[in-house]
RNA sequence: GGCCCAGUAGUUCAGUUGGUUAGAACGCCAGCCUGUCACGCUGGAGGUCGACGGUUCGAGCCCGUUCUGGGUCGCCA
């Protein structure tokens, strides 16, 4: 093993091409690939630019040939020598036409062989590639999406200074607020049995910047969240983060409107159209039953309530007696696309979301075949396709419900299984989508009263505003979420900035003065002192390069991410630790908890 | 907390109705090879079939439990 003893490193492996034939040159890297011919041995050397072959024959010292025999995968070389033209080309490289004639090679590291190989799109079980994430991420592809992640923050940074915005951080350790997720908890050393809470979002720091008058703040922040993982969920996230001072909805919007350009044009090379467009949360939900629809294909519900209501078929009428909905969506030309044993997996498909059964209408052009045409009148059928819109060769899906919720969710996640199945969905499109006009309120099962939808500090919309107190239900907020092909991306809200009305929100939410005063009194008390009228944005970073990369999991843009059950599995954390940080906390774990 | 999927060589996988010594490819090791580039050729090593228990004359295969990972519902202001 050598050192690299003053040798410098001239260019990166990916990058030499013809013009810099005769040039002296020396590159550091891993070893991709050893070819030894015998008298002629080849070496591919990687970088995170590139590969570079290294070229060892009878030119080569007697010596530096011998080493280069007992070279092997993923040994760390630096090698120095003439660039020369090859002899043949390999057309698959970018560095295929050169090679480099190696007058010097140092071995800085030998490897052990890898428990798999480094190689793009591998195809090795998750488990391992996180245990050795370090070997999972020499892979190309994931140095693309580190580089690209890179790329994204740093015109994040570039288009948010040059808007006028200042990067300010927040703290880590905080007050816990047991609105909302879960959160990880902090023991205090110094103050023995108290805990700081690792931040969900750095909001109300960011709504107390605005009142401190920094006017534009932006953050690149990471947040925390102690609730079961996802594909698009860890506990460990980042958020881009945002607010300003002196807007209204329309503001926050135009100047994240910049920011999508701006992203897809420099990742993607995408013009997006401005202005993007709006649906109020409302239409959202009656049109596609989903608060992020995905535009890139149709399949839109279409409410049959109204026509099923007084028909024969209990499963049909019952819910719309009760308060509940019956919709379906109508599949162009589905009819012979769905054998029986498709419909019955879509069934089932279904029931995950709460729905008791999918009815179906399969309208084949010799013969209609239908789960429930039996139990309508002929004129009860044909007004149902009727509003279906279901010609000849449509299949018509059905869901009843006495929950309304439950309509909307199975039908919402059977329109995007359906255009999965049958193809639908160009995976080079880009629908952005704002959803604007949020309920201020959604009913909480768990908790027997009406919770904040986005978050206690969001503002009513102006003519709703007088709702806050007296019909929950109905009252909107200027609350929007910004939905890329499906995905939230992001959101936001204009928030409350008056003393009143902040009192109003928490007493719409059932908290007492003294319940507001103790979770939320530092800036219930700020806001006494001239709170501009602010409002912001959130991103999940993670899930807006996950799109840009075409990822399906968010775990593929984060170098070090957590498995489902939210520990690491290359530290193995978290783990015990020993009984002296304990009790200096001042915390004692039983045998049971610790097992 | 619920449901679904997966676990066989270092890796990716095959493995018939439960029946002889569990296979392939890649990787690894050794030898040969002067223009390879997924080099080629020859030979070799490598397995607690995730774990435990059960059924059986006999289990990679059937049953139960459990572990690990993935997806998802709940959850995620």
């Amino acid at each position: 093993m050598q050192s690299l003893n003053g040798f410098k490193r001239t260019d990166y492996c990916g990058t030499p091409t013809l013009e810099k034939i005769g040039n002296e040159i020396a590159v550091c890297g891993w070893v991709q690939r050893c070819r030894d011919l015998g008298q002629l041995v080849f070496v591919d050397l990687r970088d995170r630019t590139g590969i570079l072959q290294l070229a060892f024959d009878d030119h080569t010292d007697k010596a530096i040939f011998d080493q280069a025999r007992r070279v092997r995968a993923e040994f760390v070389l630096a090698a120095r020598g003439v660039l020369r033209e090859r002899s043949s080309k390999n057309p698959d490289l970018p560095t295929g036409s050169v090679e480099l004639e190696v007058t010097e090679l140092r071995i800085l590291a030998e490897s052990e062989t890898p428990p798999f190989e480094i190689e793009e799109n591998s195809d090795v079980n998750d488990t391992l590639r996180l245990k050795y994430r370090y070997l999972d991420l020499r892979r190309p592809d994931m140095q693309r999406a580190i580089a690209l992640r890179h790329k994204v923050v740093k015109l994040t940074r570039d288009y948010f200074d040059d808007n006028g915005f200042y990067e300010i951080e927040t703290p880590m350790l905080t007050k816990s607020t047991p609105e909302g997720a879960r959160d990880y908890l902090v023991p205090s050393r110094v103050h023995p049995g108290k805990f700081y809470a690792l931040p969900q979002s750095p909001q109300q720091y960011k709504q107390l910047l605005m009142l401190s008058g920094f006017d534009r703040y932006f953050q690149i922040a990471r947040c925390f969240r102690d609730e079961d993982l996802r594909a698009d969920r860890q506990p460990e996230f980042t958020q881009i983060d945002l607010e300003l001072s002196f807007v209204d909805v329309d503001d926050v919007i135009a100047v994240n409107e910049g920011y999508l350009q701006r992203v897809f044009k420099d990742i993607l090379g995408i013009d997006i159209p401005l202005p993007i467009q709006r649906m109020p949360f409302a239409e959202a939900m009656d049109r596609f039953g989903s608060d992020k629809p995905d535009l890139r294909f149709g399949l839109e519900l279409c409410d049959l309530g109204d026509v099923v209501k007084d028909c024969g078929f209990k499963v049909f009428a019952e819910p719309m007696a009760s308060g509940g909905s019956v919709r379906c969506i109508t599949v162009p030309g589905g009819a012979d696309k769905f054998p029986r044993k498709q419909i019955d997996s879509l069934v089932e498909y279904v029931k995950t979301y709460g729905a008791k059964g999918l009815a179906w209408a399969k309208l084949s052009p010799d013969a209609m075949s239908s789960s429930f045409a039996k139990f309508l009148t002929d004129d009860e059928m044909a007004a149902l396709l009727a509003r279906a819109g279901a010609e000849t060769g449509d299949l018509v899906l059905v869901v009843a419900d006495a929950s309304e919720k439950v309509v909307f969710a199975s039908l919402g996640a059977l329109r995007c299984e359906v255009a999965r199945r049958l193809d639908l969905i160009d995976k080079n499109d880009y629908k952005l989508l704002w959803v604007t006009e949020f309920p201020m309120f959604e009913y909480s099962e768990e908790e027997e009263r009406y919770v904040a939808m986005h978050h206690p500090f969001t503002a009513p919309m102006d003519e709703d505003a007088a709702l806050l107190e007296t019909d929950k239900k109905r009252c909107r907020a200027k609350a929007y979420d910004i939905i890329l092909n499906g995905t939230e991306l992001g959101g936001g809200s204009i928030r409350i900035s008056t003393p009143d009305l902040q009192e109003s929100m928490f007493r719409a939410l059932g908290f007492s003065a003294e319940d507001a005063q103790e979770r939320f009194g530092h800036l219930i008390n700020a806001f006494k002192y001239g709170a501009p009228p602010h409002g912001g944005l959130a991103y999940g970073l993670d899930r807006l390069v996950m799109l840009l990369s075409g990822q399906s999991s968010i775990r593929d843009v984060i170098a070090f991410p957590k498995v489902q059950n939210a520990s690491e599995l290359m530290t193995s954390c978290p783990d015990v630790v020993e009984s002296k940080q304990l009790d200096e906390l001042g915390l004692k774990i039983t045998e049971q908890s610790a097992q």
